[in-house]
DNA sequence: AATGGTTTTGGGAGCGCTCTCATAATCATA
DNA sequence: TATGATTATGAGAGCGCTCCCAAAACCATT
């Protein structure tokens, strides 16, 4: 009973291996009779086929893997992740994939691990989760492996690498805008690591905004952090100083730092300040911040670039595509009302 | 320079396809010129050896599965896991094993899964994620499949399974005994669902403390919940009700929503009520609550975990094997002083 | 120089599957 | 019933590696 093959089963339903094969990848031409014979076969020895064995016949070993790269490792305890692996393994479910994760955290972690990757017969492809900088790396590794693959998030070199995100800048410029609309005069902004494209791109929408307005740019009002909760902390106690009615912060994470500043502070969100955050995590899990944010579809974004990535896997690399998800505004209380912005 | 194999490598190095694959797997007995010579010509190359190929070969396919099944998927964005597949990933890479992940988020989801893992070939081990009744049935297909397991938490039936926990029951004991030592007279428990081990357990904990105090338990201080933080909200309504003067709270993340009922009812903590929390998730990234809470090692249980399958892949199964690792309990702010209890 | 022991190397037989090609069985049509 | 077209089945050649066994090369003895 212990390890069959498909010679065994064969042998018992009085067929050759290649009817067997046949049955078992549910191939046509087959007829019914001997079909249910050897499924009856399998059924009863339990036989499951050797997936090495297909793999190496086949050259195709129906499995992705997900890489988090170092830059990213640090950030892995943000609920971002759990929600994007869940994307990522429903669609990995409902193909049929096995996905192989890989979460990088140091550099010498990452020369293992690429070491690794690109050997023949164990990936069919996979999902890079970017925007830094420093994971160009990476992403030049795998094409020169030839290795189909799909970043998450636009990486800065784009031009010959398929890749999935929103349109930071849109999300970013629609979200500010609103501020403007409710009247707020001091709008500023927390903004996201400026070596990461994200972080980038939605200080461009906010700079956007607050040039069209005319009013100026006031370069005080924009920070740097990092996506983290302590780094918008730190940020909003700096912010603080420069009096704004009103903050885009460019993650939720980093909101929730913003807001304990301004809490320690005894001001009144949104009535001193209001706030408007990015992504759209299940904050609300762990506090009752009723938070106006940018939602990002994470889990959908996790699906997606699943089947982009499986279909570069089956027709080949092509011209390297890009995929544009909406983002929309989730208006909550943070951000105040227009009657609240004019009293 | 597409896809060379050991045979093409001696070709070029001038030896046979064997002594290529001794150098390639580090064996001795070569002598110092002929590997010198086949690692310039592999380096050239830059070939990479074959996995499938060699799982087939070597019947080992140095890849272990992490299965949450699916009633922890809907937990998944809890903080835990993050930190165990952090601890999980770390050991993989030192250990140059791949991690295939499956999220079991449905009935359906898992029966495909299910009739994928058990594939020779695929995978030489799993961890599998537990604590539920529901789980039951994946590690038992596991055992019947006779794939080497560890399980994440001790399972109901855990004679003939190995796996690794805490021991929740001394720490759920510890925690309790230090509010009682604080003087506090009404402690009440939030409990974890009662079809989890590490529910069941934490509550034993409580009780045997409640029953060795003297005063008798009560049953109305006790009220079952789910882990998540709503959860804990309503139950700490409930509790409300009963005027407690101290909580321990079976979760971190049920204690957040505990401490949320609190604050909208006006009530100081840890003036007006204690709590203890457990896990020691990093909530302080999301809040500014000093917790006191029961220290879960979670990294290091990931890393353990994967140490101990291991082991046992390697040493076949023998009598299974129980690891029990040590929590600790962390001092806060939310547990008060004695000085706070007494005043 | 012959003997026996130790390293180092090569050859061959699989591992269990897929997939093409050839053959056998079946069917429809004249 | 013979003919060709169609469908169902079998045989065989790999896929690229590991690992055992035998042969060759090397080494130190006597």
């Amino acid at each position: 009973m212990a390890n069959l093959t498909l010679e065994d089963i064969a042998k018992k339903a009085g067929v050759s291996r290649s009817t067997v094969s046949r049955v078992v990848n549910g191939h046509e031409n087959i007829s019914d009779g001997v079909r249910q014979r050897v499924l009856k076969v399998i059924k009863e020895t339990g036989y499951r086929p050797n997936s090495a064995a297909r793999t190496l016949a086949s050259q195709r070993s129906q499995m992705i893997g997900l890489v988090l790269p170092h830059s990213v490792s640090l950030l892995f305890t943000d609920p971002y992740f759990p929600q994007l692996l869940k994307g990522i393994s429903q669609a990995c479910n409902q193909y049929d994939y096995t996905l192989a994760f890989f979460l990088v955290s140091s550099k010498k972690e990452e020369e293992k691990i690429l070491k690794r990757m690109p050997n023949k017969g164990l990936l069919d492809g996979v999902l890079v989760q970017s925007g830094h900088h420093g994971d160009q790396g990476i992403i030049g590794h795998m094409i020169d492996a030839k290795i189909p693959q799909v970043v998450l998030g636009r990486p800065f070199r784009s031009d010959n690498v398929s890749y999935i995100d929103i349109d930071n800048i849109r999300a970013a410029y629609y979200a500010v805008s609103h501020l403007v609309r409710l009247g707020y005069q001091r709008i500023a902004t927390i903004t996201g690591p400026l070596e990461s494209t994200a972080g980038l791109d939605r200080l461009e929408g906010y700079t956007k905004v607050i040039e069209e307005r005319g009013n100026g740019l006031h370069q005080d009002l924009v920070i740097e952090s990092d996506f983290t909760e302590l780094g918008g902390y730190y940020a909003m106690e700096k912010l603080l100083q420069k009096h704004p009615d009103a903050v885009f912060v460019a993650s939720d994470t980093m909101a929730m730092g913003a807001i304990r500043a301004i809490k320690e502070h005894n001001l009144k969100i949104p009535e001193d300040i209001a706030i408007i955050g990015f992504d759209d995590l299940p904050m609300r899990t762990f506090t009752d911040v009723e938070l106006t944010t940018v939602r990002q579809p994470v889990i959908e974004m996790g699906r997606k670039s699943v089947e982009l990535l499986l279909d570069l896997i089956e027709n080949g690399t092509q011209p390297p595509r890009h995929m544009i998800l909406d983002a929309k505004l989730v208006v909550r209380a943070t951000c105040g009302s227009i009657k609240n912005a004019r009293s």
